[in-house]
RNA sequence: GGGCGCUUAGCUCAGUUGGUUAGAGCGCGUGCUUCACACGCACGAGGUCACUGGUUCGAGUCCAGUAGCGCCCACCA
């Protein structure tokens, strides 16, 4: 950057610095990360990559700034920061805007269409494509939400290297996610299997433990009546002698009904165990089975187990081993199934039959009322239902309650590495510590495997394929993988290797895996995308492990948890050695803010209104893992502060001689308060506590500018000779330089602004202050002393006291005071001779009178209102020869 | 049911190892065009530090419990 001329404007003002420095910093590359520097100097923060569909709010703009001060911080001390971009488009969210934006269906099983172009408009029906072809047009979309995000963060100020950024679904992510997923197969860390899943009916896809939802719904308790199979007596507490009495919330998955279930030691049931009872209406005899899961006080101490109504029914359908009778269908509806011989077991196939056929085809919500007023009808309910308010697992973005069913899905082997992921957990350095805790319980409370199949099509694929028998039947048994070279491949359209094209779906040939990988299982890999692990070796060696990890809490359980996972089983380390979560902000009702609630600000308008620097001042604010509110009042208190640095700087800066050195106490004190500023700022900021960094540096500043600077003006205008003078500016130009250097991670834009008014180069890239700078601009340093400060802190207090009389006298400044009575002690007394002058023309006193004695005491005499107003006083702008 | 966090002025929040009379900003009130700044300056009013008990010479701060709010987790028939 090429040295500015010393010039400061007449009038500074906020308005344009942002369209200013972002093209002269993109261009000058002040952000830009130095590769040749070794790990010890590399700072590495693995930026979160928000999701590109739809649109970034302020709790981007709150969580990406708290980032953004560290990586200033971290760059002024020295270090060459990696600070890349990423963007998350690969996931359900884009697939969902891609669909409705085009008008496109994907069909994983067409081939890549090259000549294929989307409707200008979305057309009635939905277009069906290849998933090849739907990534194009998903990229497509994304392509230009990243333009408008990048805008976004420009203009916020982040310090990103714009040259590093990487997207999920890109081809060397993709490369990344499978190469990564290969290598656990190779170990067999990951596997496949039929197995019960959570699955949404309406994204017809399985889902992760880590995205389940509770949410309060409406049900009702149904008793009903399960007949015993044969003719023991006596000894059911129904007392008819021969039926149970369950309560369920699902009725409707009476069919699925495989076992009664009550607790071992309860009374009531325990000699019903072994026996059999027959399902209402359909007739099949299942066992009753006592597992200690079973909870007596809950319905009527005895449960049916579905397969599959819960997660506890999967529990004891594997531990009581119990057999499938799946009705839920991947689309949320009763599948066909047939009674009898020929399929399912029942003591009157002609009846069940009759019965199930009036439930085949609805979802579980209709099918509900139908099989109650089956029930009614052959006197199995007892009573009515009894509605109640439970809570129900969803899917996060789902709508309708989850299912479980038996399908085929990957898997990755989480619960062998439990102990060692706790360990990786108290290694990693977490702010604010407690957030620990969360990640704690997480892994502590998993009760399986990591599930990253999903039955969707934008996203990685598995890069796996699989032969077919000469039936045409899917060997699951030998997958075909390819190489590592071969990488990324999309199995729906490439063939493997020892395979033609055309054998894809013929007998003796193969079929490619169907699924994508859960977003997770992709993002949790932004370390290795971000670092270059396959593309760029040198610079993966220089950044990773990384030394950031800023998120928010909510994501704890999945990105943080899921990203530790895959570093520890890939190369055996944590990933980054920092954890920085970020709070939410939240609404002024206290609620989280979200789009829903229609209570988001679009951010450009903020920045646009409040200034960059005053958006970015109210966000530092907000301590690490603190929810905070939205508050424009913070926002507009940061231009304020960002207006009194341009103002407080013109000041400083605008009587450049005389030059000297720093001789009055006074001048001595206020560095020396700055000192402690500096020490108080850079312990705040190692610690990550980037709020309390912003909080010490602006109380002192607004100190400085109220009480320093009113009391220096009049000797450094000259008042008092040239030494006192040069002091006087060899103060404000020390203080300003590190105020300016204290500030420039908060308040980018105007730091920068003043700092080219006087100094080269970007103060992005100028060293954070040390202490030792301003002890060294005095004459000698070790005159700033206890003595110094006690004479500033004296003069403070009296200018105080004599504004208060004024106020209250309701004088205007401009009319003088023609004597001040001061009765003090001898120490304070004493430090007068130093502070005098600067207080009688800062407060524009004729005269001090000092009296020894207590109590302490100053008094105002006596104001000259006779003077005519904008009259000259004494003293006035006549430079000392 | 388990865990974590929070509760300080009307509002938003500081208060670091316990130590005089509890701080800031906003808002409110009064006054002031002051040669860096009216996008400003000065001054003022405003608090039983959620509650109860304990430790201590001394508690906003430490301990125990209670209540309310928020979040996370849980096998919620």
């Amino acid at each position: 950057m090429s040295l500015p001329p010393l010039r400061i404007p007449d009038k500074p003002a906020l308005e344009g610095l942002e369209s200013k420095w972002i093209p002269l910093w993109e261009a000058s590359g002040v952000y830009r990360f130095d590769g040749s520097r070794p790990r010890a100097d590399v700072y590495s923060i693995d930026t979160p990559p928000p999701t590109v569909s739809g649109s970034l709010h302020v709790g981007h703009v709150f969580s990406y700034t708290h980032t953004d001060l560290v990586a200033r911080f971290q760059r002024m001390r020295g270090k060459a920061v990696f600070y890349p971009m990423g963007w998350d488009d690969n996931g359900l969210p884009t697939e969902r805007r891609v669909q409705n934006y085009y008008g496109v269906r994907c069909d994983p099983s067409l081939p890549y269409d090259p000549s294929f172009v989307p409707p200008a408009k979305p057309e009635k029906h939905p277009i069906s494509v290849s998933r090849p072809n739907f990534i194009e047009l998903c990229t497509r979309l994304t392509v230009e939400d990243e333009k408008a995000f990048e805008h976004l963060w420009k203009h916020l100020g982040l310090s990103v290297d714009w040259a590093m950024t990487y997207a999920t679904i890109s081809r060397a992510a993709q490369r990344v996610s499978q190469r990564a997923f290969l290598n656990l197969a190779r170990r067999g860390l990951v596997y496949q299997l039929e197995a019960p899943t959570l699955w949404d009916v309406d994204f017809r896809t399985a889902v992760a433990q880590a995205e389940l939802e509770d949410r309060e719904r409406p049900g009702a308790y149904h008793r009903i009546r399960f007949a015993l199979s044969d003719g023991v007596s006596g000894i059911n507490p129904a007392g008819n002698g021969a039926a149970v009495e369950i309560e369920t919330t699902r009725p409707e998955l009476i069919p699925a009904c495989v076992a009664l279930v009550a607790h071992p030691d309860d009374e009531r049931y325990r000699p019903l165990f072994g026996q059999e009872v027959v399902t209402p209406l359909f007739g099949a005899r299942v066992p009753v089975k006592p597992h200690a899961l079973a909870d007596p006080q809950k319905g009527s101490g005895i449960a049916m187990i579905c397969t599959f109504g819960d997660i506890t029914d999967v529990t004891w359908w594997r531990e009581l081993g119990l057999p499938v009778r799946a009705v839920i269908q991947p689309d949320g509806t009763l599948g066909r199934a047939t009674w009898g011989a020929a399929g399912w077991e029942s003591v009157d196939s002609v009846r069940a039959q009759g019965y199930y056929d009036q439930l085949t085809g609805l979802s579980a919500a209709k099918a509900q009322p139908v099989i109650v007023s089956q029930l009614r009808e052959s006197g199995d309910l007892v009573g009515e239902p009894r509605p109640i308010t439970h809570v129900v697992k969803f899917y996060e973005k789902g709508d309708r309650p989850l299912e479980i069913l038996t399908s085929r899905q990957w898997f990755v082997r989480t619960m062998d590495f439990r102990d060692r992921l706790l360990e990786r957990g108290r290694e990693l350095e977490w702010h604010p510590s407690y957030m620990q805790t969360r990640f704690e319980n997480w892994t502590t409370g998993l009760n399986g495997d990591w599930c990253i199949s999903r039955q969707r099509f934008f996203g990685v694929p598995f890069p796996v394929w699989y032969p077919l028998d000469a039936e045409g039947r899917v060997n699951y048994e030998r997958p075909l993988w390819p190489s590592d070279d071969q990488l990324p491949v999309d199995p729906s359209t490439d063939t493997p290797a020892g395979y033609q094209a055309g054998q894809r779906g013929q007998p003796d040939g193969f079929v490619g895996d169907p699924d994508i990988m859960d977003t997770w299982a992709t993002s949790s890999l932004t370390p290795q995308i971000a670092c270059g692990w396959l593309d760029d070796p040198d610079r993966f060696s220089r950044t990773f492990p990384m030394d950031l990890r800023p998120q928010a809490h909510d994501i704890i359980r999945t990105w943080l948890f899921d990203s530790v996972l895959r570093s520890e089983l890939e190369h055996g380390t944590l990933p980054w050695r920092h954890a920085a979560i970020s709070g939410w902000v939240l609404d002024p009702d206290r609620k989280k803010m979200s789009k829903s609630k229609g209570n988001v600000v679009t951010p450009m308008a903020l920045l646009e209104e409040h200034g960059s620097d005053g958006v970015r001042y109210w966000a530092a604010k907000g301590a690490p893992g603190t929810d905070t509110a939205f508050d424009p009042n913070q926002m507009k208190v940061g231009r304020r502060l960002a207006i009194k640095v341009l103002n407080a700087s013109k000041f400083a800066l605008s009587v450049a001689e005389p030059r000297g050195t720093v001789v009055a106490p006074v001048d001595r004190a206020v560095l020396k308060k700055l000192e402690s500023v500096v020490v108080e700022a850079t312990e705040a900021f190692d610690a990550y506590d980037y709020a309390r960094a912003l909080q010490r540096t602006e109380t002192f500043f607004w100190r400085f500018c109220d009480d320093y600077l009113e009391l220096v003006k009049g000797r450094r205008y000259g008042e008092q000779g040239t030494e006192g003078a040069a002091s006087a500016n060899a103060t404000l130009s020390a203080s300003l330089s590190v105020l300016l250097r204290l500030f420039a991670p908060f308040l980018p834009f105007v730091t920068e602004e003043v700092w080219s008014w006087w100094q080269p180069g970007s103060i992005h890239v100028a060293p954070w202050p040390k202490p030792e700078e301003l002890r060294s601009r005095g004459a000698d340093h070790e005159r700033v002393e206890q003595a110094d400060e006690s004479a500033y802190d004296w003069a403070t207090q009296v200018l105080f006291e004599v504004r208060k009389q004024r106020s209250e006298a309701k004088q205007p400044l401009k009319v003088p005071i023609s004597g001040v009575v001061i009765r003090a002690g001898r120490a304070e007394l004493d430090l007068m001779p130093v502070v005098e002058a600067d207080l009688r023309s800062a407060l524009r006193v004729r005269a001090f009178e000092l009296v020894v004695g207590e109590p302490r005491n100053i008094l105002v005499q006596g104001y000259e209102v006779d003077e005519a107003p904008g009259g000259s006083r004494t003293g006035d702008a006549e430079p000392a020869p």
